[in-house]
DNA sequence: GCGTGACATTTTTTT
DNA sequence: AATGTCACGC
């Protein structure tokens, strides 16, 4: 029945679903149902008999919202997913990849390289090469590459004419062939390996053309040059692409992400054929009149207003506070009154600009004692305790990967020192062979570690995945090496959480559960699939998920989620928007979207805090309040009492909130003044007493001075 | 070869 | 603040 389908639809929402079969745009707005149009979309396409779950291919940005479509497709039809080419562009070119690894010049089990592994590469390749790191940094060398492999170049398309970016491009083809030798792959070349696959091989591109019948884009504003390029290799004449965006949360220029691409788009296949989602059914009114009047100001849009049926419900609470520590203790009250109030704490954010913010925010909150849950900042996958592990089992079926082989040659540490690698390495390069290869000739300690990994290949060939990962973690002497230490409580249970992941993969894998790393057609060892899924999916198994507590994430990291309460910590000028921001172009418009991500995740109650005063870098640094507070309508703003208030309030407890130093002379420290001349400014330091007394101020438009407080003629602003 | 500590450097966002 | 790099002494 379709009908059952499409009945809380409103009437675009239905349009968007049962659209013909022809490319179309579509414009969602957030929290107007994008998701779920996607997934009805689907669902009708496939109900309807227009096409078999064979011909669907859907593509996300992230994992999360891979497996969220698919949850919600088999919610509404009692169909096997299986067939469906589900997942993120990461993880469907991999599995493209594995698929036709012969014809992609890759071997069957290449590792993918994350950006950690892909800077180590570049350096020791640069090493190898002897180049000035200090001219070439190995930073600038990944961004070069990356940067061009995501617009779909290779080495030789790189434009060249100075010397420096000559040798940029000379790194970068050294660095392919290096990859290439060793078998790995980076994030960027799994996209263009697919794509050139594709693009070379007409047989298989007609063949996926012919497939694929109905090709839908969640996010679509996010789309790189190479993905929107890898994209339509996939449609053919027969195709119909249906894309899914909101110019105005696309967040990821700095990645590459090109919001052109929806215009282009729009000329290329939509062709008038556009369809706006402008009816917000998650926040209430005042919260999308902040958000609609902040994104008002960027000129860079397609337009599009948002509106809601509901009510004006609350105002937006601002909060100036002296610290950030203030500041977390100012959140952590309302935190715990919503909460007594019948909100769930993971009814409930704490957003910030950046991961670093997290931590005095955790600290207040652990002393509070509030259960939170941190989203990001280093992931499981990434650790290395964890990276290790890796390298060790990557060298059971690849030895020939140089970098893992030097991440645990002397990791735990066997005697084996730069000296010896260095010769090792002279070796392999003149008998042209990998690391491995001279270390299997070598004698003495090399031997050693050449025997065991030996060992470990036997040991652990019959044995199932997680025991074979279990094994190898004691007989590598990883285990022993974290139980000696005595800050290795941590790391040894990150291992023994490698098992279980291990064990979690194997059972899954054997559920076929679609969307995952590999192809269930591809006859790839579970070891090797584990791999590429430690690297694809970077791992979000922290905290016990079940939990009521707090969410902890950058606002990049809550895009797609929505709260009862959000709180917006941080706006100051230089965090949010973050000064780096100022130096790139559209770096502002960019931060506003992403303020305007931040709002619209909030259904009943917005917080935005600011602090005076932020221990940042390990200094105080004084900012001003952010230019976003003054862009939201004051009509929609409640400017929540200060200290005064605050403290006279029986609630507010005993939490110390002293105000900062310098108090005796009228003024202190974080406070804002104003000049006869040089304006607004906040003061930051303080020196001498009495009549002689001076006051470092910064201000808005005139820069940093001192002045004396006796003439500087200064009054509170 | 290895471990220690001083020193420097860095600090956006992430598939 | 936290992490990486380097030089030194064992």
């Amino acid at each position: 029945m379709p009908d059952l389908l499409l009945e809380h639809l409103n009437p675009e929402q239905r349009a968007a679903v049962t659209l013909p079969h022809e490319s179309a745009l579509i414009l969602a707005g957030a929290g107007s149902g994008k998701t779920r149009v996607l997934t009805t979309r689907i669902a009708w396409l496939i109900q309807t008999g227009q096409v078999s779950p064979h011909g669907i291919l859907a593509v996300t940005f992230t994992n999360k919202a891979a497996k969220e479509m698919l949850v919600r497709i088999s919610a509404m039809l009692p169909i096997n997913t299986r067939g469906m080419w589900v997942g993120t562009f990461h993880g469907l070119a991999n599995r493209l990849l594995r698929a036709h690894w012969r014809e992609s010049g890759l071997p069957q089990s290449f590792q993918i390289l994350d950006n950690q592994d892909q800077l180590s590469t570049i350096k020791r390749l640069m090493k190898a090469l002897n180049v000035d790191t200090e001219k070439y940094e190995p930073k600038k060398v990944q961004h070069f590459i990356n940067g061009h492999k995501e617009a779909g170049r290779r080495a030789r398309d790189a434009e060249a004419h100075d010397e420096y970016s000559m040798h940029m491009a000379e790194l970068f083809e050294a660095y392919d062939a290096q990859c290439q030798r060793e078998g790995v792959a980076d994030f960027p070349e799994l996209l263009l390996r697919s794509y050139e696959l594709l693009y070379r091989n007409e047989p298989l591109r007609q063949h996926y053309q012919e497939r694929f019948r109905h090709i839908l884009i969640d996010e679509f504003q996010d789309t790189n040059t190479l993905q929107y390029r890898w994209l339509k290799l996939f449609a053919g004449p027969r195709s119909a692409l249906f894309a899914v965006g909101d110019d105005d949360q696309s967040i990821y220029a700095f990645r590459g992400a090109n919001t052109g691409n929806m215009a282009e788009f729009e000329r290329e296949f939509a062709r008038g054929n556009v369809i706006k989602l402008e009816q917000n059914y998650r926040s209430h009114g005042h919260i999308l009149t902040a958000a609609n009047a902040l994104i008002a100001q960027n000129a860079q849009r397609l337009g599009k207003n948002l509106w809601t049926a509901e009510g004006v419900g609350e105002p937006i609470r601002v909060f100036e506070a002296y610290s950030d520590q203030d500041e977390a203790s100012f959140v952590i009250d309302e935190v715990k009154a919503l909460h007594r109030e019948g909100v769930p704490f993971s009814d409930m954010a704490l957003l910030y600009r950046s991961n670093a913010q997290s931590r005095v925010l955790e600290h207040a909150l652990f002393s509070a004692g509030v259960a939170y849950r941190v989203y990001g900042g280093l992931r499981f996958f990434e650790r290395q305790e964890i990276k290790h592990a890796l390298a060790y089992l990557r060298l059971l079926t690849h030895p020939e990967d140089d970098g893992a082989f030097l991440r645990v040659v002397n990791f735990p540490a066997r005697g084996i020192g730069a000296r010896t690698i260095e010769q090792l390495a002279d070796a392999a390069g003149r008998a042209g062979s990998s690391l491995w290869q001279a270390a299997c000739t070598a004698s003495g300690k090399v031997a050693g570690f050449a025997r065991l990994i030996e060992s470990l290949k036997v040991a652990t060939h019959d044995l199932p995945l997680p025991e074979a990962v279990d094994h190898m973690i004691e007989a590598s002497g990883l285990a022993d090496h974290y139980r000696a230490d005595k800050d290795g409580a941590d790391r040894l249970e990150n291992l023994n959480e490698l098992v279980n992941a291990a064990a979690l993969f194997d059972e899954e894998a054997g559920l076929e559960v679609p969307g995952s790393a590999a192809a269930p057609e591809v006859p790839l060892p579970a070891l090797d699939r584990f791999l590429a899924h430690a690297a694809l999916e970077a791992g979000e198994h922290q905290a016990e998920p079940g939990r009521d507590a707090l969410q902890l994430m950058t606002v990049h990291a809550a895009k797609g989620l929505e709260f009862h309460a959000v709180f917006i910590t941080g706006l100051e000028e230089s965090l949010f928007p973050h000064e780096q921001s100022a130096h790139e172009v559209n770096g502002l418009e960019e931060e506003r979207r992403l303020m305007y991500v931040a709002i619209t995740r909030a259904r009943r109650r917005l917080y935005l805090t600011h602090a005076q005063s932020r221990m940042l870098h390990g200094q105080v640094r004084y900012g001003f309040p952010s230019r976003f507070l003054t862009e939201l309508p004051d009509s929609v703003l409640l400017h929540l009492n200060r200290r005064a208030e605050r403290s006279a309030s029986p609630s507010a407890a005993p939490a110390p909130r002293t105000p900062p130093a310098g108090s005796d002379t009228g003024y202190r420290v974080g406070q804002s003044v104003a000049h006869a001349r040089f304006g607004t400014g906040i003061i930051i330091d303080f020196e001498g007493r009495g009549p002689d007394a001076r006051v470092q101020i910064k201000f808005r438009d005139a820069g940093t001075k001192w002045l004396a407080l006796a003439y500087a003629k200064l009054s509170p602003a």
